[in-house]
DNA sequence: ACTGTGATTCTTACGACGTAAGAAAGTCAA
DNA sequence: TTGACTTTCTTACGTCGTAAGAATCACAGT
């Protein structure tokens, strides 16, 4: 309901006044229009209508619609980023940040497909990675290798939740993936096999295992000389 | 017809001529396309141009032009998918996939805001998996350990070329990452400092080492209990 | 109250895109 | 030569991002 949600943000005022939206205001519309109808309903017409105002007043506050995306991106990031929390151990705080994270981003599945083609540095972000260095220098770890460490579990975050989100677009399918099932058995023993058994199928499992991997892997390597 | 098929080259030959096409054409001048002018140059028109025909015509051997996109996603990872060699060690084996596998995505970096939002899950493509299990189950892996290992390693070579392309779309900048460089040390001390004694900054050395993290975290958990 | 000024919004229009519908042109067996 | 089938082209529609500029509104200064 397009009017209803315009009276809401823009005060309870007669047609055609001009209160004077914000790029916030905007931003937020966007996200919430992409969470709700999907990335190809985004454009700038139905966000006017969203926002109760014809498509062309969009662009008095964002040059262009790439850059209207980039601010959706930014926005998701920075709602999705949980902080460091120092009075964890490092291999507590990682876990937390990377779980924390992909929830982040689940809650906004439809940027995804954006956030792989955008930089997204925003000084929020930045904080916060400014936090894990902090935590992660205090645990003795080389500047370098922290640095290393906090890029390699976002890039891993990223991808997971893009390739769960392809993968299962809210599907009730519960057990092993669905394409796994009609495979030939003959081609694809293994393959085969570990579907059946359900092993190697659950995502969230799949997801929890190789942080922790991640995790330890940067344990072996993390007081080593630094890069 | 294998005469035919040296004849559907569409060489020199007189307008109005109907060879015809090939999905296969049409997709390797797709993605050549791509390669060449980005992803946003490639339209029905430009792509009928590309081949010597009307853009309507490429709708006789593929259906839309989301499908032509599946298909040169697909044709892209079959062509970067290097296949196990069970003759090194699993860890070794895993080293070379992630390396090639990145290289291999690099060739087509066009492709990789396609790559995040479809699935690619070729016969080929499962061959490799295939493959890659039968080294890991060798090594004593249990199926569902062996999957997650593969998948994790997957989902992060894409994840990091992404990346990698997004940042830099062919910078000649050697050393720290641009935006590193202009960032306030008083905000942040530790980023500032890492970017300044170039630590962490190197994206292949970045990626080498969280694929040895990856493969190392995989070798303290790979033995224990399967599932 | 009037007016001018600047901010905000709307109207109109253009070119490019994906693609539906069906006509045209070519190929080939009989 | 014919007639059926395949491949290609022509035309057209609706939608998209957005350029250009007119219209509307809030408000400071008189």
């Amino acid at each position: 309901m397009p009017a209803a949600e315009a009276a809401r943000s823009r005060g309870s005022r007669g047609p055609g006044q001009k209160v004077g939206l914000t790029r916030q205001q905007i931003l937020d519309a966007a996200l919430a229009l992409v969470d709700r109808d999907g990335l190809a309903a985004l454009t700038m017409r139905s966000l006017g209508a969203e926002l109760g105002v014809e498509a062309m007043t969009i662009y008095h506050y964002v040059p262009t619609k790439d850059a209207l995306l980039d601010g959706i991106v930014e926005r998701a990031f920075t709602l999705a980023a949980p902080p460091a929390d120092p009075a964890q151990p490092w291999q507590r705080s990682l876990n937390d940040y990377a779980h924390g994270l992909l929830n982040g981003l689940l809650n906004h599945p439809g940027i995804l497909p954006l956030a792989s083609s955008r930089p997204a540095v925003t000084p929020d972000l930045l904080d916060g990675v400014e936090g894990y260095l902090r935590v992660l220098a205090a645990a003795g770890f080389p500047l370098g290798r922290a640095l290393h460490a906090i890029n390699a579990l976002t890039v891993f975050v990223l991808g997971h939740a893009t390739a769960a989100v392809r993968i299962d677009p809210a599907a009730e399918d519960v057990g092993a993936a669905a394409w796994v099932a009609e495979l030939d058995p003959e081609r694809y023993p293994l393959l085969v096999e570990a579907a059946a058994t359900g092993q190697g199928t659950d995502d969230d499992e799949r997801f929890a295992l190789a942080v922790e991997a991640l995790i330890s892997g940067f344990e072996l390597a993390g007081s080593g000389a630094g890069g």
